[in-house]
DNA sequence: CTATTTACTAAACAGGTGTACAATTCTCGA
DNA sequence: TCGAGAATTGTACACCTGTTTAGTAAATAG
C-alpha cells in the first residue's frame, strides 16, 4: 500500500530509485541523488540514517508499489514479458530498477522476486485454463526461468536497444513500432520455440535418459517464510 | 590469438578477470585485484598504466579467448544455452565475466557480444540445415534475444541459485544433475514454447495486425563496421 | 508568545579509492 | 663480475565516498 506522500523524504526516495533505474552504469552517489532530488546531501542521511538505510527504504517502496498490484504486476499478457505490467507502474521505473537491485544481495528484493514468481505462476495457471499456455511438468522453474531471462533483458537493455532498436527501459517502447524486431523474436521463441518438434522431443528424451524419466518430486511446493 | 604467457602482466589481468567473474556483488578494487594475484598495487599499474588500461586488457583478452575459439564458442549445443561451450574455455571463467563486462559500456565488449551474434546465427544456419532447429524470419533478432536471455540468467546466477538450485557460474554445473530443473525449464520455453499453437497463431497474426504482415525489410543485414 | 522539536544545510572528517613516485630488488647480457 | 634496465614495492597524495557535527530556519506544542 504506497502512501500517497510527497514530502522531501519520499521526493528523496523516488529521486534514489529513479536514479538508480536509469543510470546506465555505476551507482549512484549520496550527492548524486541529493541533487537529483534537490536537496543537501546531508538531508539524505538525516531522513535515512544512513546509504543502507535508504536502499532498503527504496527496496520496501518498490515492493509495496508492486504489492498494490498484486497478480496484476506480473502477466504474461502478451505470452512473454512477464514485466511488461511492471513498467508503467505509477510514475517511477519499477522494472528498471528491480532489475538493478537484483544484481545486489537484499533479502528485501529476493522476496519480492519470490512474489513475483509466485504471482507469475498464478497467472499461468489461468493461461492453461483458458487453453492460451501450454500446461508445464514444473510450472514454477518455468516461471522462475523466464523471469530471470526477462530481468537479465532489462540489466542489457543497452545492447538491445543497440542492436533491437528498442529501449526496453522506456515503458512506452514495448508498445512502439520500434519494438517490432524484439516482440516478434521473443513471440518466436517463447510461443513456438526454437527447435523443430523432432529434436525438442530428442532432446526430451535425452534429459529423461540422464536425469530419470520424471523426476518432478517436490518440485511445485511453494516455499513460504514470514520473516 | 591467446599468447601463452603467464608472466606477472598475465597473472594480474587473469586474476582481474577471475575476480570481477565470480564477485557476487560489486567490482574488485586494485588492492583486491593485486592481492589476489600475489602483487602489490603499484605492480598492477606499473603493467597496465591505470585501471582503465587493466580493465581493456582484460576486455581484449576474453575477445581473443573467444575469437580464437570461433564459431565453437557460442554453440546452441542443446538447444538453448548459448554461452555453454564458453563455460569451458580454459581455465577463466569467460562466460561470467562476459555477463559484468556487458554490464559496461565498452565498446570492445560491444563488438565481442556482435561477433558472439554472428557465430550463434552461423551456428543456428547449421542446426536449421540439419533440421533441428525452426528457421526464423529473422534469425539475427533471434539469436540476439537469445544471448540476452543467456548472459541475463549468467548476471541474474545469484537468484538462480537460489530458486533452482544450480549455480550457473560453475562449469560443471549444468552438466551435474542439479541442473535438471533449469535444463527441463529452458528446454521447455525455448524447444516447444509456452504458448498453445492457437494463441501463438493468434498472437503471430495480432502482431501482423499491428506492424503490417511481413516487414522484415533490412533485417539480416550484417553490420559491420572495423574499428 | 515562548519553548521544543523537527527539517535542513554547509562544512568538516575518516576511510577507501586510484595513482605517482622514489627506492629497492631482480634480470641478464657484456 | 658488473652494471644498465626492468620489475616490484612501500609510501605518499589527491580525490571521492559516506557520515558526522554544529548551526540555522521552520514548524509545532503548550
Amino acid at each position: 500500500m504506497p502512501t500517497d506522500d510527497r514530502t522531501t523524504k519520499a521526493k528523496i526516495r523516488d529521486a534514489a530509485i529513479t536514479e538508480i533505474a536509469e543510470r546506465p552504469v555505476g551507482a549512484p552517489t549520496v550527492r548524486d541523488i541529493a541533487a537529483a532530488a534537490g536537496v543537501s546531501p546531508g538531508s539524505v542521511i538525516h531522513h535515512y540514517g544512513s546509504m543502507d538505510g535508504l536502499h532498503q527504504a527504496c527496496n520496501e517502496h518498490v515492493a509495496s508499489v508492486i504489492r498494490a498490484y498484486k497478480s496484476e504486476a506480473v502477466s504474461t499478457q502478451q505470452g512473454f514479458d512477464l514485466l511488461g505490467a511492471l513498467r508503467g507502474l505509477g510514475d517511477l521505473p519499477i522494472a528498471g530498477y528491480l532489475a538493478k537491485a537484483a544484481l545486489g544481495d537484499s533479502p528485501i528484493v529476493a522476496k519480492l522476486i519470490d512474489d513475483l514468481i509466485d504471482d507469475a505462476v498464478a497467472y499461468t495457471e489461468l493461461g492453461v485454463a483458458a487453453g492460451t499456455i501450454s500446461p508445464s511438468p514444473d510450472p514454477r522453474g518455468r516461471a522462475t526461468v523466464l523471469m530471470m531471462w526477462s530481468l537479465g533483458g532489462m540489466l542489457l537493455n543497452q545492447h538491445i536497444d543497440r542492436l533491437l532498436g528498442v529501449d526496453l527501459t522506456d515503458p512506452e517502447a514495448l508498445a512502439s513500432p520500434d519494438a517490432e524486431r524484439y516482440t516478434r523474436s521473443a513471440l518466436e521463441i517463447m510461443g513456438r520455440g526454437i527447435l523443430t518438434d523432432d529434436y525438442a522431443e530428442q532432446m526430451s528424451r535425452s534429459l529423461d535418459a540422464a536425469y530419470g524419466p520424471i523426476s518432478t518430486d517436490s518440485l511445485n511446493e511453494d516455499p513460504e517464510e514470514t520473516p
